[in-house]
RNA sequence: GGGCUCGUGGCUUAGCCAGGAUAUAGCGCUGGGCUUCUAACCCAGACGUCGGGGGUUCAAAUCCCUUCGAGCCCGCCA
């Protein structure tokens, strides 16, 4: 169906454009410059366009439009006024009506938009040299959270991790395994990462022991059986225990996708010999390198080592091909020091005729010492952020509902502590770079998702005592006429935003607006919590009405936080 | 040195691409509210040269120029 939010303004666009057309004017559909604002539920700018193209005063415009608005009958607009040169929309009960009736038809469907394209979508792939860190994760929660995004806005989706387990780092990680014990009584990527970390120490000092690593990169590209069972035993553990913190945030990949797979096709092979056959090449101290200029790339690419081998940027592009092929869209998520290459990356696949990527770039999180580095050990991991979090949460789970089990405190306090991570991730724009810190981490005592959650669990509340007293079917007949206080209204023309509010985060690939809507919308109930009764409102009739409402808040709270990747309790 | 991104009350942050009504919200601060459906809540208040300077425009946080500050990139690493 379509969105309730856009129809409304879509009717409220053909009502202003006949009054325009009365009052004597003429305007396009984009000139009507409709805008939300605090004072009207669609305010149109029109009234300024027409002023400069007609030479005339933007209030006398507006007045004279509105005094030609016709409403027809039946239709989501309630009232136009003119206020200024403002031409002010109001919605009416038709349009309230129809979303609280919507909410309810539709349950966990609503917000969904019609089947749409296929998309591939690439984020986290970090490489299998440690664990995740608080640098990673803000690509894991920023992709997982798009990828459900677009699954709700109606695209077929498909998540893929991409797989280093063939570059220097990995056979840096290799010869770590080799030369150092392994202590596998801890996660195995946090054992990787150990020997990693120890293995960079060894080469700074050992300089010598580069060769090593490049006899080793170069016997995996030929195929070498063995190294290549060292190199893929290595990335295994790595990557079990990155699984395992991916599952605890709930971010969820359909495919672990390896890079080696398209050297052994000869994937790689084939698309050097294609952008060669474009004439863009050269050789360049040995190595092979593909001129740029013309898409505004100063410095050349390369694309092939002076001894032959491939690089990371040259089997990139062959997963680039390949994933070009299996969907209609694809999106990768990078963080911002993949701006450059991935530049050079589009502009190559350009070259060549192939589909680019959309490629969403996210700003760096640092510590306040300096910014991240799993190789000289300067990170704080994952895990040790959900641990320390979800402690956090349990101490507030058990000061505040001391009477309930072990079993519930843990649960909610995993919800609780993984929605806050995920939350405060999420709700900054990606091109702000942000600093880490423990205390900002730690801190409950905001307008996150817990709020969010809270709001969920008061609605159930309701609803489950409304049970308890037998008083309640949640498919009986209402007249959601009856909701006429202004926290209601607003309650409502709020949870009506949500489809546009995903179709525009799909459209722009901006989920943060995402999460601040969530939090508009937890706002909204609260107040009707507050200023509302429900369970002792005295006509049965409104109560029954309240009680809709409650439901209807309850499941766009939760389809909201579903498509956050927060966890909805119905108590905490 | 060159390129990209960011700069909004003490701190964090929305709005900027598509310029317009008193600049958004949270934390913190001040004051108030649980005999009423979970107070992880609600209400009220104080706090702003939208980094600085110039320009375009009837109108600039938003567009243009310039300058300062921070981050990232400019590897035969990924």
């Amino acid at each position: 169906m379509i969105s309730l939010f856009l129809e409304l303004k879509a009717q409220a666009a053909s009502i202003l454009k006949d009054a325009i057309m009365k009052a004597g004017f003429e305007i396009e559909d984009s000139e009507l410059h409709f805008e939300t604002s605090p004072h009207a539920d669609l305010a149109s700018r029109a009234a300024f366009k027409l002023a400069g193209l007609y030479k005339q005063n933007p209030k006398e415009l507006a007045s004279r439009i509105v005094s030609e608005i016709e409403i027809p009958e039946g239709s989501y607009v309630g009232e136009v006024a003119a206020v200024g040169p403002y031409i002010n929309f109001r919605a009416g009960r038709s349009y309230l009506d129809r979303t609280v009736a919507a909410v309810r038809e539709e349950q966990e469907k609503f917000g969904c938009g019609a089947p749409k394209d296929k998309i591939l979508l690439e984020h986290t792939s970090a490489n299998p040299n440690g664990p995740l860190h608080v640098g990673h994760i803000r690509n894991s929660i920023l992709g997982d959270t798009l990828a459900r995004i677009l699954k709700r806005a109606g695209y077929d989706v498909e998540v893929q991790y991409y797989v280093n387990d063939m570059g220097r780092q990995i056979a840096v990680v290799s010869w770590a395994c080799e030369r150092f014990e392994l202590d596998l009584s801890k996660k195995s990527d946090s054992a990787i990462a150990d020997v990693y970390i120890k293995a960079n120490v060894e080469l700074e000092k050992n300089p010598e022991y580069v060769k090593e690593i490049d006899a080793l990169m170069e016997k995996v590209e030929a195929g070498d059986v063995k190294t290549i069972e060292s190199f893929d035993e290595a990335v295994s553990l790595a990557v079990a225990g990155i699984k395992e913190t991916l599952l605890r945030m709930n971010v969820v990949h359909d495919e672990f996708v390896k890079e080696s797979l398209f050297l052994k096709s000869g994937a790689v092979h084939d698309i050097v010999e294609r952008i060669k056959a474009t004439g863009r090449t050269k050789i360049d101290k040995g190595a092979l390198v593909v001129d740029l200029a013309d898409y505004g790339f100063e410095k050349t690419l390369v694309i092939q080592r002076s001894n032959g081998t491939s690089l990371y940027t040259t089997r990139d592009l062959a997963y680039h091909e390949w994933k070009a092929t299996q969907a209609d869209r694809v999106i990768d998520v990078f963080g911002a020091d993949h701006k450059l290459i991935s530049g050079q990356l589009r502009a190559t696949l350009n070259a060549i005729g192939l589909k680019e990527p959309e490629v969403v770039i996210f700003e760096f999180v640092s510590l306040p010492e300096g910014s991240m580095s799993t190789r000289r050990g300067q990170f704080i991991s994952a895990d040790e952020l959900f641990d320390r979090v979800t402690a956090a949460a349990l101490d507030q789970v058990e000061t505040r509902r001391p009477e309930t089990s072990a079993e519930f405190k843990k649960e909610v306090s995993e919800m609780v502590g993984m929605g806050a991570v995920r939350y405060d991730i999420v709700r900054v724009s990606p091109e702000k770079s942000t600093v880490f810190n423990w205390k900002e981490a730690l801190d409950f005592e905001k307008q996150g998702a817990p709020y969010i959650q809270y709001s969920h669990a008061r609605a159930c509340s309701i609803l489950e005592k409304a049970r308890e007293e037998a008083a309640w079917d949640p498919a009986a007949a209402v007249s959601p006429s009856l909701l006429v206080e202004d926290s209601e209204i607003d309650l409502i023309k709020k949870m009506a935003m949500f489809d546009s509010i995903i179709d525009f985060c799909a459209q722009e690939l901006k989920p943060h607006v995402l999460a601040i809507y969530a939090r508009e919308l937890a706002d909204s109930f609260n107040q009707f919590y507050r200023f509302v009764p429900v369970l002792v409102a005295e006509d049965p009739q409104v109560r029954a009405a309240r009680l809709a409402l409650v439901d209807c808040a309850r499941i766009v709270l939760a389809n909201a936080l579903d498509t956050l990747g927060i966890g909805a309790p119905e108590s905490m």
